[in-house]
DNA sequence: ATGGGTACCTGTCTGC
DNA sequence: TGCAGACAGGTACCCA
């Protein structure tokens, strides 16, 4: 799935397609995802207009106006582990796990997730998005400038388990996922298994800047590819060619050349070199 | 408060 | 070929 890069190149590559657009109709194929989902979405929003998207972490928000009512209301849509947009023509016929269509006159916005670990929900905006449950415990924005060494020495102080999990906790950086949490860590020479409370602030220095590195080029390569993500235009990305450990259990490490090895933490598989990372 | 395990769901791959 | 089991990019929840 989808993380943070993935979701910010969906977003980019929507906004041209559908920004400012009318909305002509839409439906929803599956009573429920992860939560249920918005029920009469079409009654609610045709003849609405998209007005932004916008990211918070691996959320989308889709911000409407022009709703019947004179309202605003935000779509806050998750990908989870296996969810996709496309945008496809209104006669396309949908596939087994296409659960939503929002239309646009002559292009449809498709949300597919066969996994259903996504979501999408309905925010009404009598109170402001930032206070929504889901959006309210997120943590920093990883590619924003409140998030450096400093910061990142200031809370690792305060946990005490093994690094990798916490830089995949959203409660306190968001959008770092298994894959770019193990790239990260190569980049940065830092064990994965390291106590997060022990890593010095010349070393949360280089984190902060490898976390920040392999996002921004994640983002700029058009995110990854791996299994069924595609994103908006249907295209492949291709960052998983340029992944220094993530998937290569066994195969020379770029640094040494001795073979990454693959371990198991809190129930996800890592990926790190025992000589480059300590 | 923190951390670990579990659950959610389907598709794909591996090994017997 | 068939089938069971493991595993997959996330995250909320329960419990120690």
């Amino acid at each position: 799935m989808p993380e943070l890069p993935e979701v910010e190149v969906s977003r980019i590559g929507l906004l041209p397609e559908i920004k400012g657009r009318t909305i002509t109709g839409a439906l929803t194929r599956a009573p429920k995802l992860r939560y249920p989902l918005p029920a009469n979405l079409g009654q609610r929003l045709t003849g609405a207009r998209l007005a932004d998207i916008r990211r918070r972490g691996k959320y989308l928000l889709f911000d409407i106006d022009q709703l019947a009512d004179d309202r605003t209301a935000t779509l806050i849509l998750h990908l989870g582990m296996s969810g996709s947009l496309r945008i496809v023509t209104p006669n396309t016929p949908p596939q087994t796990h296409d659960h939503v269509d929002i239309a646009f006159g002559d292009k449809v916005l498709r949300f597919r997730d066969p996994r259903r670990f996504g979501a999408l929900l309905w925010h009404d905006n009598q109170s402001p998005i930032e206070a929504h449950s889901l959006i309210q415990v997120l943590g920093v924005e990883p590619l924003d400038a409140a998030f450096d060494g400093e910061w990142l020495h200031t809370h690792l102080r305060k946990r005490s388990g093994p690094i990798k999990p916490v830089l995949m906790d959203s409660h306190m950086v968001v959008g770092i996922g298994n894959i770019y949490a193990a790239e990260s860590l190569f980049l940065s020479g830092i064990s994965p298994l390291r106590s997060a409370q022990k890593i010095s602030a010349t070393r949360c220095d280089r984190l902060a800047d490898a976390v920040k590195k392999t996002l921004s080029a994640a983002v700029a390569a058009g995110g990854s590819s791996v299994r069924d993500y595609v994103h908006s235009d249907g295209g492949a990305g291709c960052f998983q060619l340029q992944c220094a450990v993530y998937e290569r259990e066994g195969e020379p490490c770029v640094g040494c050349g001795n073979p990454v090895r693959k371990i198991r933490q809190a129930g996800r598989s890592t990926f790190y070199c025992p000589q480059c990372q300590k």
